[in-house]
RNA sequence: GCCGGGAUAGCUCAGCUGGUCAGAGCGUCGGAAUCAUAAUCCGCAGGUCGGGGGUUCAAGUCCCCCUCCCGGUACCA
């Protein structure tokens, strides 16, 4: 049992350092791959599992001056953040490496030079925008101009978001960078782009020999064959990444969608560097035995499936995906999280709050393992309340209370005369091969439920048995059964470490047992010795009262307010609010709540386009106070032009107008 | 717009290549028990499988149309 039977290496997507991470980054890449981590660990597999930051790019970049911070600053405070949230969770990397490591840039600039040597790039002329004053090119969501196609003002440089129509930053008219406002020109720069379309062929018929992969993944892949792989640039225009390891290419980056999953290439290195080994890491990367896992959204299928595989084939001496189990999204209350939209359950915050073993499990089993699936706070109280302490957390108290209280908190003997009483070692075997099945073809969800189904048994053991009324009895009956129920313990301990690492070693903990027997194989036999004494008993999972819980749904459903949404005095100053007076109002033909008006800021005047008149006629608007904001840009509205914007209060289809309390002259000042 | 994926018991979800597929967990309700965090165990619950049409001896499971969600749409990472 001893030897290593299987060889796995396990990958979590990087997670982008420019963002802390939400539950559903942990239900889609992580919470599912610890836990195959782990069952593997415990199976006695030769497994690692790779992980770190992915810290380069545009998006950092354009952080870090909006923030007027280096990007160093930015990656270093989401790094270790996001490292700490994965601690917190009991997400155990075998190393959580960083993209921005020497090692990291050392090992993509080879392979991007091998590439470049076996003459596979191609090198494109192509125009950009470039800024003159920021001496940079313009990425295409960077620069914002007039949409060519609706004369939308504030079209980005990708697409237009009033007619959706897809542009080309070069298209738009009066492109403006959208970090400066300032004019760009154009000029020619010359990039490497990736041959993907070559790879086709090749990819296609590799991913036919993986129809073992979940479907939504080979369905992804189909579609982009479908529509036919296209050549794709490889470098960027920008200081921040990996230096084109070419002469003439000074001001060039690697595209992270190059590099970052190479990220996971250079973690491998680098672990074995820590463990004193450092060639070890071909014996895994190199190694056609070995079974390359990565665990992803199903935002990632297309780098992870098509271009990544081809970079590896192209540059040949590594192994190929076994598997990529991308997940769907969890969605938060029914609607989707995202970092920017600040509608997401960060994990640095919910750690605070609850077990990290009460999260895992209610993420775990609820996996979006098919399909988009919902987290909803009451989850946690009802997982906790109803399952976890009911079912599991009672059969572990239940049996070490009568232990404590009858036999002197000793493991009592197991008598001769009952040792035929094994139906439910029987049973805990079996499932265990049921489980292993579960986790092997990465159906976690009911690998769990039937992990459930386990202390159901034990739990049905116990009532079945009555040892309450044995120890009356017939005692050493009564001692059999506890003893087995100990040892039933020591059983659920294991088979539920995968996705309740914390609670798994609590139970030894109040088991007083040690590791030593520790393995998935075990499940089943009697492995506790009797005559010891057991250790101190712990509630596992102490209720979770509607408080709690009510505190958390208030927090999410209301606006969240994390710290960065918070602003400071000088920025609000930068709004100027101002009191006006109404002199004109009439409502806009064919438009549903547009009224136009004609309001005196103290000796100006201004036009304005307000959606009210579904609960203001414009004869009544006349003359009244309102509170605008004075400095807001330039738009129009059917057409129309507004000089401002009018505050309002508005709920549940009620509206109504923000005006002063006392008469005070238009134009005054409000702060 | 185009491509793809969803819509199954009160809730959250399973249902592979069409024929015990109408399921699980939780909740509800009834019963048993009282060692245990009022925790357990047993039993029950009748959901036209989003709507409509079609193929078939037979369709949540295949085809078409409609409604409602959600992704992708290739240089945002």
């Amino acid at each position: 049992m001893k030897d290593k039977k299987n060889k796995y290496l396990v990958t979590s997507a990087l997670p982008y350092a420019n963002g802390h991470l939400h539950i559903g980054h942990i239900a889609g890449a992580y919470l599912p791959a610890d836990i195959y981590v782990r069952y593997r660990k415990l199976k006695n597999d030769d497994i690692i599992f790779i992980c770190g930051s992915d810290e380069h790019g545009t998006a950092i970049e354009m952080s870090a001056i909006k923030e007027g911070v280096t990007p160093k600053e930015i990656i270093d405070n989401y790094h270790f953040s996001n490292k700490k949230a994965f601690e917190d969770l009991g997400i155990n990397f075998d190393i959580y490496s960083r993209t921005s490591n020497p090692i990291h840039h050392d090992t993509s600039q080879e392979i991007f030079l091998n590439l470049f040597k076996k003459g596979i790039l191609i090198q494109k002329k192509e125009k950009q925008l470039y800024s003159e004053r920021e001496k940079r090119f313009l990425a295409d969501r960077y620069v914002e101009g007039t949409c060519p196609k609706c004369g939308y003002e504030e079209a980005r440089g990708d697409q237009c978001e009033k007619c959706g129509t897809n542009l080309s930053p070069l298209e738009l008219i009066n492109p403006r960078s959208k970090i400066t406002g300032d004019t760009p020109v154009i000029k020619e720069s010359t990039h490497y782009y990736f041959p993907l379309g070559k790879y086709q062929t090749e990819l296609e018929s590799w991913i036919n020999t993986r129809q073992h992969w979940k479907p939504n993944v080979i369905n992804y892949c189909n579609g982009w064959f479908k529509s036919g792989l296209q050549d794709r640039a490889i470098t960027r225009d920008l200081d921040w990444g990996v230096k084109v390891p070419l002469q003439g290419n000074e001001g060039k980056v690697i595209y992270v969608w190059f590099e970052a999953p190479i990220g996971y290439i250079s973690a491998t290195k680098e672990l074995f560097i820590n463990r004193k080994e450092p060639e070890k890491w071909k014996e895994y990367w190199c190694n056609p035995e070995v079974k390359l896992i990565h665990f992803i959204g199903k935002d990632n299928i297309v780098f992870h499936a098509i271009v990544f595989p081809a970079i590896l084939k192209a540059n040949g001496d590594f192994i190929l995906p076994e598997n990529i189990p991308a997940n769907e999204f969890l969605n938060l209350e029914g609607g989707k999280q995202s970092k920017s939209k600040g509608h997401g359950v960060l994990v640095k915050d919910i750690v605070k709050e609850f077990n990290p073993d009460v999260i895992r499990y209610t993420l775990a089993s609820n996996l979006p393992e098919n399909r988009d699936t919902d987290f909803y706070w009451k989850d946690i109280q009802t997982k906790n309340n109803n399952e976890l302490a009911a079912i599991l957390g009672n059969f572990i108290n239940r049996t070490v209370v009568f232990a404590k209280s009858k036999f002197n908190n000793n493991i009592p003997n197991r008598y001769e005369e009952y040792k035929s009483d094994t139906d439910i070692f029987d049973y805990l075997s079996l499932q265990k091969n049921v489980i292993s099945k579960h986790y092997d073809n990465f159906r976690f969800k009911d690998a769990i439920n039937e992990t459930m189904n386990c202390v159901r048994a034990a739990n049905k053991y116990f009532n079945d048995n009555e040892p309450w009324k044995e120890i009356k009895n017939n005692i050493h009956r009564a001692e059999t059964i506890i003893n087995n129920c100990l040892q039933i313990c020591y059983s659920v301990s294991i088979l539920i470490s995968p996705f309740l690492p914390f609670t798994s070693e609590k139970i030894l903990k109040i088991l007083n047992a040690g590791k030593k027997d520790f393995y998935w194989e075990n499940t089943g036999k009697i492995i506790l010795e009797a005559d010891k004494s057991l250790g101190k008993n712990e509630i596992l999972f102490p209720q979770i009262n509607n408080n709690e819980i009510m505190q958390e749904d208030l927090n999410t459903t209301t606006e969240q307010q994390s710290e960065s949404e918070l602003i400071d005095l000088e920025y609000f100053k930068k709004i100027k609010l101002k009191v006006a007076k109404i002199i004109e109002c009439e409502k806009i033909p064919n438009s549903k709540k547009l009224v136009k008006l004609k309001i005196e800021i103290g000796k100006k005047t201004k036009q304005l386009v307000a959606g009210i008149s579904e609960y203001y006629k414009p004869e009544e608007l006349l003359g009244k106070l309102i509170i605008v904001v004075d400095n807001l840009k330039k738009t129009k509205l059917m057409g129309i032009e507004s000089e401002g914007m009018l505050l309002a209060a508005k709920k549940n289809g009620k509206l109504t107008l923000l005006t002063v309390q006392k008469e005070i002259e238009s134009g005054s000042e409000i702060s």
